[in-house]
DNA sequence: TAAAATTAGTTATCAATGTTAACTGTTACT
DNA sequence: AGTAACAGTTAACATTGATAACTAATTTTA
């Protein structure tokens, strides 16, 4: 059966679900892109460093990046892995990791950002900057409308 | 460290990202408000299923919303065993299983839907709806725009 | 029309990620 | 000083995604 891209049914599923099939769509393209680089996901985190200079926790990352904080201790591990980015314990608090990209990273950073950005610009191909503009507007406010509300997640109990 | 949710790297992250992270929240809330109609997840599924009377294919479900027939098979399983959907062989061509909404699902599919109506309208608060049908229509240009590209993964080859 | 290729669906295996719990070490609160 | 809270880690398990190999049915093609 052909599939029918202008079927009424678009509008009736959940929006999460047209976001999500976007989402796996474009770091399926990106992950393939950016693979010569020898990373070939987890760029996100690299970006927030870099633009966090000196400051940035793994709770910042899970937070703005909104991945929880046992996956980002895997995640962090293969960037230290691959090299790409060190922890050092902050001195003026002891629990916090300030992660940093190497050389390395530093060095390949500007082709992960304009692979992005080309990635960006496939994905939006048909906007024009008015619509890009509106369309970052609009992804801010349903961001920050779903960002409160009651998950399926339970806060972590601390047994003593 | 608070977080700011003014930072400028919010337009710097690729853009799966930013959805990825809605997706997630959106998925999280919409689980824990359907919970008590004895299903948590794979709503996709029976909405396409419903609209798609009669003809609606295992493969035909896996183009629509983007998973994997490996993994859809898991999905359908799980809606088999909760009582919500059938396989029937179609006649015509007895590869293709039919997939049809039992009585059960019938019956809460007025639930489901509102449910989802709901978290639509949470998420998009702050949009009227001139705006809604824009998003709507930039997330269907940005589809189709991704759709085609090339992934990650590859054909699988048939031995004999 | 018989052989070959394709299609729909399944099973198995492994990798990656999400979830929950329990834990260490550090800092803040009272 | 003792308790609570916080940052991060480890472990165990569930879910999902990717790949390979397979069966059975159908279509292509030589």
């Amino acid at each position: 059966m052909p599939l029918d891209k202008n079927h009424p049914l678009f509008e009736h599923l959940p929006l999460g679900r047209l976001m999500g099939k976007i989402t796996k769509k474009y770091f399926g393209a990106l992950s393939k892109k950016l693979d010569h680089l020898g990373i070939d996901r987890h760029f996100s985190p690299l970006i927030v460093i870099a633009e966090t200079k000196e400051k940035c926790t793994q709770q910042y990352l899970s937070d703005m990046l909104n991945i929880d904080k046992v996956s980002m201790v895997r995640i962090l591990d293969y960037l230290v892995k691959h090299g790409l980015i060190i922890r050092a314990v902050n001195p003026a608090d002891r629990r916090e990791h300030i992660l940093q990209l190497t050389p390395k990273a530093k060095k390949i950073m500007p082709k992960i950002l304009s692979g992005i950005s080309d990635m960006n610009k496939t994905a939006l191909k048909g906007l024009d900057k008015n619509e890009q503009a509106l369309l970052y507007k609009f992804i801010e406010t349903i961001t920050k409308n779903v960002e409160n509300l009651p998950g399926k997640k339970v806060d972590i109990k601390i047994k003593q």
